[in-house]
DNA sequence: TTGACATATTCCTATATCGGTATATGATCG
DNA sequence: CGATCATATACCGATATAGGAATATGTCAA
C-alpha cells in the first residue's frame, strides 16, 4: 500500500507547503488562477493541479467568471484540523498552565485518598 | 520530484491517520510501544515505524525504561499547525462574525468616501 | 550463558505523488 | 470563423511512502 491520497482529507491536502501558500493568498479574498501564478511564482499547471486537490477535499470553492475561475477558501473544511490540534494546545499554552496545576492537585488528592 | 517526506515537518507527519491515533493515545500520558500496539490493534513494526516518523519531526519524545521505551507527546512541535489553521478560524467561528460585520462596515464607509 | 521479552530495522511491492512540458478545453474578441 | 487568453488535463520520470513478514538489536531474568 502507498501513502494516503492527498485528496483523502484536509490533513493530507494541506501537508503540501505550496497548497498552504495558495490558501494563504486566498485567505485575502477571491483570486483567479493567473493571479495565484503571478503572486506565487509557480507554473500555471502546477497551480491548477494544487487547486484541484484543494477543491476535491472541499477546502476551496470555484466560481466561473468569463474566462476566469475565481477560487476562494471554504473555511469550515479546515475545521477538523483546527479541532484536532486544538486538543494539544494545553501542552504549550500558558493559558492552560494554571488549569493543569489544579488538575494535578486534584489527581494527587484522589490518589492519596484511594491508596 | 516526489511528494515531500513525511519527516519533512509536522504537517506531513500528522497527515497519516494512524499517527494521529498514536498521538491521541499519548495525549493521555506516556506509553510503551506495546501498549500502543494493544490499544490500536496495529502490528508492532508499523507502530515503531510511525513512532520514528513522529520522533524525527519532534512531535514525540522517548525515554528508556528497562526493556521498554516510553513515548510522550512533545506539544510545542504541533504549534505551527495550530498557528497556521488558527488564522482561518474566523471563516467558520461565530466568535468572529460580529467582528467581520464591523470590518465590512468600515470598508464600505472607506470605499464610499474615496470613490 | 541461555532464553524470553520489547522494540527497531530491513527488504519487499504497489501506489500516489510532484514538477516539467506539451497539449486540450473553453470563453471572448474582432 | 480564427486568434488569443485562461485554465485544465495528460504524460513522463523520480521518489517516498505504507503495510507485511522476517530479522536484528538490546535488556532482563534464571
Amino acid at each position: 500500500m502507498a501513502r494516503a491520497a492527498t485528496t483523502a482529507d484536509a490533513f493530507n491536502a494541506v501537508a503540501e507547503p505550496r497548497r498552504r501558500q495558495i490558501l494563504d493568498v486566498l485567505a485575502g479574498g477571491e483570486r483567479a488562477v493567473n493571479d495565484l501564478v503571478a503572486l506565487l511564482g509557480l507554473a500555471q499547471p502546477q497551480v491548477s493541479k494544487h487547486l484541484r486537490v484543494l477543491r476535491e477535499v472541499g477546502v476551496v470553492d470555484v466560481r466561473e467568471d468569463g474566462r476566469q475561475r475565481l477560487y476562494r477558501v471554504n473555511g469550515p473544511a479546515l475545521r477538523p484540523i483546527h479541532d484536532w490540534v486544538q486538543g494539544y494546545e494545553r501542552l504549550w499554552s500558558e493559558r492552560f498552565e494554571r488549569l493543569d496545576d489544579v488538575l494535578a492537585d486534584l489527581k494527587k488528592e484522589e490518589d492519596d485518598g484511594s491508596e
